[in-house]
DNA sequence: CTGTTAGCGCGTTCAC
DNA sequence: GTGAACGCGCTAACAG
């Protein structure tokens, strides 16, 4: 049986509020010599603190939430972790991570998040419904949330944007401004078969448009690496190949860099081939990748965004943040 | 202000007991009409149970939690975690996950653990230091675990391993029985900078040994595709340069595979290269990756181990699981 | 079939 | 400086 704070005063000889007083680092003066015997003690019986008792006293968790889509792996998530991490540290946070790759797991993540796991949440999720479906289910509750995301329908909660449409529509016009006639675009699921053209495939859809309409061809495949490569392989295998490829994500960008390699088409020269993200990864490609993304990957505005929400006396607005994203020109186009 | 439990039970003129009755599904019998007006009740509020007081009360979280290195995304990981979740789902618990990526988060991660966040934990961390931090700060707490490791002093949890040093010495042997003279090991920071050699590391050691004692040759880089991109440029460009390349990780080893191409080797002609894990990704790259790690990649055993300790009346004895693990040899060596 | 009651472990008044 | 007593929201035992 774990050990309470009861257990621990009968071993001081101290009364409960005692070792409350003690451990949980109030200011209320407490005997030098008391204070050691409530701190031996503790230690002695390996105590830690029920968090539920405490939660459920002091109406706080003292815990933020992190809400993911995947642990695919995209740096990405990776630095928005490191940053969260980092700052719920420093003002005596703990981070619990919720990971939503599907509808299950969205429902899910709404009944852990309305129980009151976590006074606040950090939510990245790439996939429209998933999204919805878990703003819509935790619209009613009023829990602080910072939302990284280009949707709408928002209110109410800190939003993080990016200029994804407009600077997905720049990368594609460079395509079409340098020569390229037949420009694929590679996408993921979520977006490809959607009923609405969103995100990174509207960019796409925009330039094509402002170009005069060039032909549209638009496949999937940019979920993961493997499909990705089997995708560009079809796509540049076929008589009437693309002459430039646009990828969803960076990683599916370099599958396709691979795929034109071994089919022995030179990158940029048959194929340009451009991606998104910007990850590290894209300078150590032969030949680089260029791509459209941050520059820099540091989210600690973003993060700082929940926190100062959480401790602050009134709930401040709404505010909105609006990231800065970059087409990057490199060897691949 | 979030509804209790109370409030719902006197909108529907019931009493707070009858409305957890309804509520928490159990068998007591409730009028139909009776359990109607709670359910509307519960509805019309938006109210969801606050799992901090229930778990108070009821002395179990109905959670498990999911202990994990880092969202780098090793296929590994992602595999894992969806086993996990499902089974989680099946049997009517949730999931939280905790990331711990150096002693800081290892200390966190103790912290929320012995604070009761979990009636169970699935622990799989790369990185011998953190892990004993962890297991160190837990020693005590009886909690239910699953550990995924190689390590010793594990006693009291359920362990899973892989036979992985004598895998990785069967891939170096295969590299110096088929010609190979100067094999370098590409490391993760952990093992090349832990003070005794294990893991892939010792592997490669061994193997050396058993043929005669052949050159040692050990760097990092192994941690991500970068850093290994840059090592097996710097390996592969010295004048006495290696003719193999062991490296711990199959993305490192893709990453090294890139720099000999670039470099103007050829794979395996002048270098062979075989990496550890078995990722898919090692089917599309050019040569295909010779690998060594589990031929499937299903962790519904190891998840299984942790609900049925939780669900057990009595708890086990603590089990011991082995993955097997074979070395594939595919283009690259 | 339903209501009343007594804690779960902790933090916080209020007395002393 | 310290202890006793109350209640956070919920479930489980016991009455009725």
């Amino acid at each position: 049986m774990r050990p309470t704070a009861r257990q621990v005063a009968e071993l001081a000889n101290v009364s409960v509020a005692t070792v409350s007083y003690v451990l949980s680092g109030k200011d209320r003066p407490v005997a030098a010599e008391t204070r050691q015997r409530v701190l031996d003690a503790a230690r002695q019986l390996g105590y830690t603190p029920n968090q539920a008792a405490r939660s459920l006293r002091k109406r706080r968790t003292q815990r933020v939430c992190l809400v993911l889509s995947s642990f695919g792996g995209v740096p990405t998530d990776a630095r928005l972790a490191t940053d969260l991490h980092e700052m719920a540290d420093a003002r005596g946070y703990s981070v619990v991570t919720l990971s939503v790759y599907d509808e299950a797991r969205a429902q899910a993540a709404v009944e852990v998040l309305r129980g009151g796991i976590a006074d606040g949440a950090l939510i990245r999720l790439t996939g429209g419904h998933l999204e919805q479906g878990l703003l819509g289910g935790l619209a009613d509750t009023g829990l602080p949330m910072v939302v990284m995301s280009n949707g709408s329908g928002l209110e109410g909660c800190d939003v993080v944007r990016t200029p994804e449409v407009e600077a997905c529509a720049e990368a594609v016009e460079h395509l079409l401004t340098t020569g390229r006639r037949r420009v694929a675009f590679m996408g993921q699921r979520y977006e490809v078969y959607s009923d609405k053209p969103e995100g990174r495939l509207l960019g796409y859809l925009t330039a094509l448009e402002r170009n005069g309409g060039a032909e549209r061809i638009i496949t999937g495949g940019a979920d993961d690496r493997v499909a990705a490569y089997q995708t560009a392989t079809g796509l540049l295998s076929s008589p009437d190949r693309p002459d430039a490829i646009f990828a969803a994500s960076d990683r599916a960008a370099i599958s396709a860099i691979w795929a034109a390699r071994d089919l022995g088409l030179s990158v940029p020269g048959d194929v340009a081939i451009v991606g998104v993200g910007n990850i590290d990864e894209g300078l150590i490609s032969n030949p680089q990748l260029s791509t459209v993304g941050p520059l820099r990957h540091d989210y600690t505005d973003v993060v700082r965004l929940l926190f100062d929400r959480l401790q602050a006396e009134e709930p401040p607005p709404a505010r909105e943040i609006v990231r800065s994203w970059t087409f990057v020109r490199r060897g691949s186009s």
